[in-house]
RNA sequence: GCCAAUGUAGCUCAGUUGGCCAGAGCAGCUGAUUUGUAAUCAGCCGGUCGGGGGUUCGAAUCCCUCCAUUGGCUCCA
């Protein structure tokens, strides 16, 4: 077994054999010969590769003694090794099937020259320092507890803050698109997931029913709002006059995830999804969707994402099984989506395999810290839960006729957001939506009532401010205000007092001069105006 | 769920041949200080050593188990 412990051995023992400049040789082999080869070796794995791989197509790498089946290219020898660390040891399932034995892999890196290898392991080192989970704790944003249970965040008030100010931002932007709130409950009838084909999905690996003092009466906790969206569409009758309807909710959903999937805020048991479906014609699909992709936009554009990926998230052709509903509706919502990236010329890659039980989706895709990717936005679109919910409008015709829904949250999770948006900051927020816009810090406890009359005029600007009346020094104040990341310190002293000023300083930029209340109030709104503007 | 590792005060971490009352810095509290752009000084408070079980005269340290966390795998409605 391979631990930690041996790295240092492996290392140094690649090194020695680096050093041997050793050449690699390339030789092509026949089918035959290949299965001998290994089958004399009893090498499993390299049979089952070998065995659907075609005659003539296949080559060993030497290297010494060493024999080895790999299409290449290789280097030509070892000797332009020079650096190399051996980064974790994990289990990986042969072939990526969880059915299937696990073997260990060894991750490493290797660089033709020590200094780079020392670079990378420094920009490895700064990006674990915008980890949201570290600066979550720091920033006291949010935490977990052992007792509440894995994947279950706990929101702190500076957390919930941030939080409700994104949703907020949230529900201007879709008041204005003509979407409409709804609440439903977080809890609903074991048929109600049936009928969504949740059940058959995910049941088993749900949390388990609720059961209640009735025999044979079961709830679920809410995996997912969509259902009960349906429900509130089928309230009352709709007319295609009415299309589209789009409701709304700031949906709280529970999931089972694996346990080693849990990480920190972006995959959690427990999260709020900024959910909305849209109910509308086939005719309105494109349009619908083109109006949620601007949302999506407005919203990256609003937090500086520049770095994202657009993936279109189909069926995989050769597994139809996994998905419910008819061919022809898959058709016509994979085209649609297709189509619609398309029309608006967006920069896309197209995953087959990716997409929803129910239906295909467009994913934005953006990178934390180390780079790995996490789906935010999704738009989805569903031509088999209407079906399945029996959802119907009355057309022009005066027949009835069945919406098509589109499922979509900009944000994708409040956790999740929150977490990328943590680690792009790096805890250093919008001034618009951090929870401390200013701190004031008045030099000596002499000007505290000065402190105060400058608090009251910013808090009557709404403007978010503190003081830090703790008797130290001002050096100290300022130190611990960087730290927490506040963005403007406010050193106020005789010099201020006397003539009605404030002294600005700005987080990590440092001292900006000295400006009247107004023009500090003026500075601030007119940053958070070009934030959301932009 | 699987592979590997980790879990000591609110935070960051010391504490290995098993053995004195388990330590430090920061934070917090009290007092002194009245401070001008990244750490003032002193005192005090604070720990079921993740939980449970076991081995032992004796366990933070060894074993088992559960919980949680980290890096991967698988999964991701």
């Amino acid at each position: 077994m391979i631990s930690e412990n041996d790295f240092k051995k492996i290392e140094d023992k690649m090194l020695e054999l680096a050093r041997q400049k050793q050449e690699f040789f390339r030789k092509k082999v026949s089918k035959e010969d290949a299965i001998k080869y290994f089958t004399e070796k009893g090498d499993e794995y390299k049979l089952e590769l070998i065995s659907e791989l075609e005659d003539g197509e296949i080559t060993f790498y030497e290297l010494g003694n060493f024999t080895d089946l790999c299409r290449g290219p290789h280097l030509p020898n070892t000797g332009v090794i020079k650096a190399v660390k051996v980064l974790s040891v994990a289990g990986a399932y042969w072939r990526g099937d969880e059915n299937r034995k696990q073997l260990t892999r060894l991750y490493g890196i290797t660089f033709p020259k020590k200094k780079e290898l020392d670079e990378f392991l420094v920009r490895l080192e700064e990006a674990k320092k915008r980890d949201h989970r570290k600066i979550g704790k720091e920033l006291e944003l949010f935490t977990f507890s052992q007792s509440v249970g894995a994947g279950l965040p706990l929101w702190l008030p500076k957390g919930a803050q941030l939080r409700e100010r994104l949703e907020n931002f949230l529900k201007k932007v879709q008041r204005e698109a003509g979407y409409e709130p709804v609440i439903t409950p977080h809890i609903g009838k074991v048929e109600l997931y049936k009928t969504s084909g949740h059940y058959d999905k995910y049941g088993e690996d749900s949390f388990r029913p609720i059961s209640t003092p009735i025999e044979g009466e079961e709830f679920f906790l809410k995996p997912m709002n969509c259902p009960h969206h349906c429900e509130i569409y089928k309230a009352k009758p709709h007319s295609y006059r009415d299309l589209p309807v789009r409701y709304a909710e700031f949906g709280t959903v529970y999931r089972y995830e694996q346990s080693g999937e849990l990480h920190g805020l972006t995959r959690v048991r427990g999260f709020t999804q900024d959910d909305a479906h849209i109910f509308c014609t086939p005719d309105q699909v494109k349009d619908e969707f083109k109006a949620v992709m601007a949302i999506v936009m407005k919203i990256f554009s609003a937090l500086d994402f520049k770095d994202f990926a657009v993936q279109i998230s189909l069926r995989d052709p050769d597994d139809t099984e996994k998905y419910i509903g008819t061919d022809e509706n898959w058709e016509k919502a994979e085209s649609a989506i297709l189509e619609v990236a398309e029309e608006t010329g967006l920069n896309t890659i197209v995953e087959y395999g990716e997409a929803a039980f129910y239906g295909p989706k467009m994913d934005f895709m953006v990178k934390d810290a180390l780079g790995r990717k996490w789906q935010l936005g999704t738009i989805q679109v569903d031509y088999n839960l209407p079906e399945r919910f029996e959802l119907e409008y009355v057309g022009a015709d005066n027949e009835k006729h069945r919406p098509v829904m589109i499922h979509r949250a900009p944000f994708g999770s409040m956790e999740r957001f929150v977490a990328v948006l943590i680690e792009h900051t790096e805890g250093k927020f919008p001034i618009w939506l951090t929870p401390e816009q200013a701190i004031i810090l008045p030099i000596s406890e002499k000007y505290q009532k000065y402190a105060e009359k400058v608090l009251k005029l910013l808090n009557n600007s709404e403007i978010r401010a503190q003081i830090d009346s703790r008797s130290e020094k001002t050096g100290k104040k300022i130190r611990d205000a960087e730290l927490k990341r506040i963005p403007y310190m406010l050193i106020v002293g005789e010099k201020e007092e006397g003539q009605g000023l404030v002294s600005v300083r700005r987080q990590g930029k440092g001292d900006i001069g000295t400006l009247s209340i107004q023009e500090f109030v003026d500075l601030i709104n007119d940053e958070v105006e070009k934030e959301i503007n932009k």
